[in-house]
DNA sequence: CCCATTGAAAGACAAGCTGTCTCGCGAAAT
DNA sequence: ATTTCGCGAGACAGCTTGTCTTTCAATGGG
């Protein structure tokens, strides 16, 4: 009764299929934060196998943050970073960043709602941010281009960069994502660059007019 | 049968006080949210004595959000908004709020974490923090002292002085009520005020040192 | 002192939710 | 042909919110 080993290709294809169907059923619903049973219901499929796919409830919501994370939009951000020069890195970066909430929006804030459940999973998706910014940071420091120390700098940008700063200016303030994005800039350009140099005196300008 | 009218006065007062039983039950299981059940049976109360004073589960959570709001811990915010110089006004406006999130930190988590529930309650209270840094702004502005137009220094003040820039540096940085409150006023005010003056270079200095 | 009034307990009930488990079909792999 | 295994179907336990009815006991007007 135990022997016979299975290699089913087309079986672990048609469960990958599963899979996505009921994390694109949990798309439809958003920003409503749908019950398992609504979810399993809108996929066509069992309750019982949302479960047996993902777990639990909690599971679920920790793959469509998986799933949010790989669907990139990403390419923005990572070009901006690999910019040799550090304002250009962190003008892209914050208005990239700024952008993917933009665009991701309806899923943060379910997922924000749920992150009781979430715990650990939220926490290991930041910590990739917190590396990036400490990079950011560094190289501003290189260049000799921070009025601020390092770690403060670092505070800094983790207030800006986080969804809630650019939840607050979306819907708090009823701006749109690139007014937002001019903001959040402007704030981050003025607190941690040296003097409104030539350079900083443009900067204020190029955010100002987005934002008029 | 419908006749006597009554005015308990002492009924009344026992109603008060069963009213505030459930309250303080409520305090004492923060941060975790308590179950309308888990707070009826700590108040030494029946459920449905708790339906019958605050109507529902969210009614509960409003109630609490008044009685912090009274509970004050504002005396310091409203003595800097009264004071004459409009950036004695900004300093102590940010550090005492902060202040007060820090007190009421556990409070306000839940409250964040039940928000779904409370729609309009919060908002509410969000809008009298709204007016006044609309007040500061117009303050500043006569004064000639801001560096960028008065709506964007109120888009940027709305997001320093919202509880999720403070949970940010506090929980996300793990950084002290104060140190918090030093990076959000130093973002503040250089992002807001004209040059970095005798006057600037001074303040920069004292938050500084708060965050060392 | 009597008793209408009313705050509050007790508890039944409906409905929705998560989570677990069992059973059985039918398609895929060997 | 026979073994696996993905998945649907559904029962079950337990927790939750919310509603409603019944009962108890104190309060205070007359």
């Amino acid at each position: 009764m135990t022997s016979r080993r299975y290699e089913q290709r087309l079986r672990a294809q048609s469960a990958e299929q599963t899979r996505r169907r009921i994390l694109d059923a949990m798309y439809d619903q958003l920003p409503k934060i749908p019950s398992v049973d609504a979810v399993a219901r809108q996929a066509g499929v069992a309750r019982s196998t949302v479960y047996l796919v993902f777990g639990s409830r909690a599971g679920l919501f920790d793959a469509l943050l998986r799933d949010v994370s790989e669907r990139g939009g990403f390419a923005d951000l990572v070009r901006a970073v690999r910019d040799p020069d550090p304002l250009t890195h962190l003008r892209g970066a914050i208005l990239a960043n700024t952008r993917i909430y933009g665009r991701q929006r309806d899923v943060l804030v379910a997922l924000r709602a749920e992150a009781a459940a979430l715990e650990g999973a939220l926490e290991r998706t930041e910590q990739g941010r917190l590396g990036g910014l400490e990079h950011l940071a560094s190289r501003l420091a290189e260049h000799d281009l921070l009025a601020v120390p390092k770690d403060v700098a670092v505070d800094v940008l983790w207030m800006l960069t986080g969804f809630e700063a650019f939840e607050a200016l979306r819907t708090g303030r009823g701006l749109s994502v690139d007014a937002a994005a001019a903001r959040l800039l402007a704030t981050a350009e003025r607190t941690l660059l040296r003097v409104p140099s030539p350079e900083g005196a443009r900067n204020e300008q190029s955010s100002r007019d987005v934002s008029a």
